[in-house]
RNA sequence: GUCCCUAUCGUCUAGAGGCCUAGGACAGCGCCUUCUCACGGCGUAAACCCGGGUUCGAAUCCCGGUAGGGACGCCA
């Protein structure tokens, strides 16, 4: 690739999110392209809230940016820098400009400007100031000294500016394209262009990695870095995420803040690596630890094409990562972030942080895709007592014979086992949380074991394996579908299993 | 409208002139596995936008067209 330039000193790069909006999906790539790139070299990663705009910018969306930046553990290396505190930085820099000639007060109203953007427009013109004030040299209006002004740079009239997208390579556009554009509005604040170029100049930014919407604007602001003396830094613009309807994302797409993403169920991780995977790629390599991501990241190998965001993939992509995570972890996140599900429950969350608490996830882990599906599997078995069951959709509700096969059979199973628990000579089981009674594992009768034994009694007892595990299954796990129930009737203390079990009878 | 950018299966992508009768992944379909649901395994269908060049040879390079996206604010 091109130009690695005269930029030897480390990397500094940042995300400059403005507080006008929730961190969305796009803000969120863009923030992790930036953090990728400073952790892959070493370099660092700042974070910049662009709050210049007085009226939309709200304190609850810095909050929202920060919390999904945490959440998502893309961690910045130095205090935030407001631009709100930095106001008469800004100020000043575009003073200087006026004096030097490079910029000037404009006095035309907003209502004027835009009857030349619509005399441009009629003569196919791209919409632009028409520069009426730009060479009166005007300290203050003539006729009117309290009409209030604007500074506007003054665009070079020829030539054209130049330089080369790590991404896309060299773009080029003419100066006559380019308006003579506001720097300062009327109220005294900075406008974009400017302060991002003081900023990025004033915290020593190596690289300007951003979304491609941005392109339009990077010929203004090297004009500004060259006017104001400053060296300019590389760019790098990402391509677009789109919806399905392949828009530009908005929040009819359900792009909302990543903390959506957090309460939906997915792992920050996943995301990120779903993320990643839109405009990046490693060969044919698809799921990635952020150890892997920071390691093989590299603008090479950057999509120039905007991407549609597939939900579908990113679903998938969290079931492969909840598969491969620590069951311990993921049992503290069922904690945190649901504890709602444990409304009314306070044992049953202290039972989710125990050793068998773990066990319970790392079976349920590989089935599902959420962690909030997690979350709906695990509590009612980490809950003591019965659990309220919905019997509508188990077979024998049409075969009478079945259902009273069934519940024979079960009884028998309860018999027996309760039998085999008491004889053991196993007093109590070895979990401090569940107390009590020792698990079929704890008295010699692991999965296995159930298998076999409740093939036996199906068997003896006419009833096919898949008709008698469904019952007992809805009984004991409160759902028609749950990990497997040789493994659950094993792990689980005794007294828990009989407990639901005794409900078949009564169904 | 003007300018800028982009263009490989439905979607994300591999591909840096011959390794491409175009590979992987998600989604789809079929089968196997199976205590449910998943997972997993096997298989199937599915793409180089069009037209010109350059070259012995083009998905890859160039030009034009077309299509899509973006920008054109005293928003960022």
């Amino acid at each position: 690739m091109s130009s690695s330039s005269n930029h030897s000193h480390p990397v500094r790069v940042r995300f400059a999110p403005s507080p006008t909006g929730f961190l969305h999906i796009g803000g969120v790539r863009t923030a992790l392209f930036n953090w990728l790139y400073a952790r892959h070299l070493g370099g660092q990663f700042l974070l910049r809230i662009e709050d210049t705009d007085l009226e939309r910018s709200e304190e609850r969306f810095t909050s929202d940016i920060i919390a999904s930046m945490k959440w998502l553990g893309l961690n910045w290396d130095e205090e935030p820098i407001f631009q709100s505190k930095r106001l008469e930085e800004y100020r000043a820099k575009a003073l200087e400009l006026v004096a030097r000639g490079l910029a000037y007060k404009c006095f035309c109203s907003e209502e004027e400007v835009e009857q030349m953007r619509v005399k441009a427009t009629a003569e196919g013109k791209k919409p632009m100031y028409d520069r009426h004030c730009r060479d009166l040299g005007l300290e203050r209006h003539p006729t009117e000294p309290n009409r209030p002004w604007v500074i506007r740079s003054k665009t070079p009239l020829a030539g054209y500016v130049e330089f080369t997208d790590l991404i896309r390579g060299p773009i080029r556009v003419e100066n006559t394209e380019i308006d003579d554009f506001v720097l300062i509005r009327s109220n005294g604040a900075p406008t974009y262009n400017l302060s991002v170029v003081v900023d990025d100049v004033y915290s020593r930014m190596t690289h300007i990695i951003r979304g491609d919407d941005h392109i339009n604007n990077t010929p203004k602001q090297i004009h500004l870095y060259r006017a104001l003396g400053y060296e300019v830094p590389l760019f790098a613009h990402l391509p677009m995420i789109l919806g399905p309807d392949k828009k530009k994302l908005s929040k009819r797409h359900g792009a909302v803040s990543a903390n959506v993403y957090r309460s939906d169920g997915y792992l920050p991780e996943a995301l990120l690596n779903f993320l990643a995977r839109l405009g990046w790629s490693h060969g044919d390599q698809e799921i990635f630890t952020i150890q892997e991501m920071i390691q093989y990241f590299s603008f090479d190998h950057c999509q120039k094409s905007s991407a549609v965001f597939n939900v579908e993939k990113l679903l998938w992509l969290n079931g492969a990562h909840i598969r491969g995570a620590d069951p311990k972890r993921l049992a503290s996140i069922v904690a945190e972030d649901y504890s709602d599900h444990f409304a009314g429950i306070p044992q049953a969350l202290s039972r989710l942080k125990t050793d068998l608490g773990a066990r319970i996830v790392s079976m349920v882990q590989p089935k599902v895709k959420l962690i909030k599906e997690l979350t709906e599997q695990v509590v009612p078995l980490c809950t003591p007592g019965a659990v309220e069951v919905d019997a509508s959709g188990l077979k024998w509700n049409k075969d009478e014979n079945l259902k009273a096969a069934t519940q024979a059979a079960v009884q028998r199973v309860l018999d027996e086992l309760s039998k085999k628990v008491a004889a053991s000579g196993v007093k109590s089981g070895s979990d401090p949380v569940w107390g009590g009674t020792p698990s079929l594992e704890e008295v010699g009768m692991n999965h296995e074991g159930v298998d076999a034994y409740l093939r036996q009694v199906g068997e003896q007892h006419g009833v096919k394996l898949g008709d008698l595990v469904q019952p007992m299954r809805l009984v004991v796990t409160g759902r028609m579908v749950s990990a497997s129930l040789f493994d659950l009737m094993a792990i689980l203390p005794w007294d828990v299993v009989e407990t639901r079990l005794r409900k078949i009878a009564a169904l």
